[in-house]
DNA sequence: TCTATTGTTCGATTATATTCGAATAATAGA
DNA sequence: TCTATTATTCGAATATAATCGAACAATAGA
């Protein structure tokens, strides 16, 4: 828990971050981070087991998609909006708008 | 083996879609009937088990990535480019785009 | 120092995916 | 009808991922 794992742009695969993005609520994290900026894991006030939620927060992070920030007993999160659009650009503006674009109810339970 | 499975437009999602692109060989496969257009299965000149690209080639079609078009004993295969933008505008292009800009080397293998 | 807060990590369970040989299906052409 | 071609499906083995309670770690503040 001292220090957290973030890929280098080296490390980050277009797989890997497509695979990151292709989960309901991992989605739904990305979104209220682009919507509101970086937060706390608390202040996304995600409902399940926070043993989940940190899990798909580690797989975001793992992929490169967000980084994270250790400040006091939080974890303040956002997203590599710079290194993403960097290696795929135009992938998650594509992405986020797909989400306004279309319903997605699984989100939403 | 007698009828293919397309989902509707109301049955794809943008996690499903995801999630069939997360993977080397089929983002292999949609770049090249990005480049080539229609072909048949064969044709793409993939290597590994014929089982194993029948699988690959399953869960692009499921997705609604690609659709399969029977002609003969051949399966011509393209990609669903009209339905994906209409539901995820600019995804597909960012993604291919996106493996252009990239090094994958371990799609050439 | 004690306690509350905020998340992560561990470990076990369950679920889902990948792989690929063998069998099968459908068709074309001799 | 027989055979070759093209690809899917089946089934079993292996691998990977998701879930979540419980334990743990780090810090802030009383």
């Amino acid at each position: 828990m001292r220090t957290l794992y973030h890929p280098s742009l080296q490390e980050m695969s277009l797989p890997t971050v497509l695979y990151a993005l292709s989960d309901p609520i991992r989605l739904d994290i990305v979104r209220r981070l682009a919507e509101n900026g970086e937060q706390s894991c608390g202040a996304l006030n995600l409902s399940g087991p926070k043993s989940t939620l940190s899990h798909h927060f580690k797989v975001l992070r793992e992929s490169g998609v967000i980084q994270t920030r250790i400040e006091g007993t939080q974890r303040c999160i956002s997203i590599r909006n710079k290194d993403l659009n960097a290696l795929f650009p135009g992938l998650l503006d594509a992405v986020l708008h797909s989400l306004d674009n279309k319903n997605y109810a699984e989100l939403k339970k």
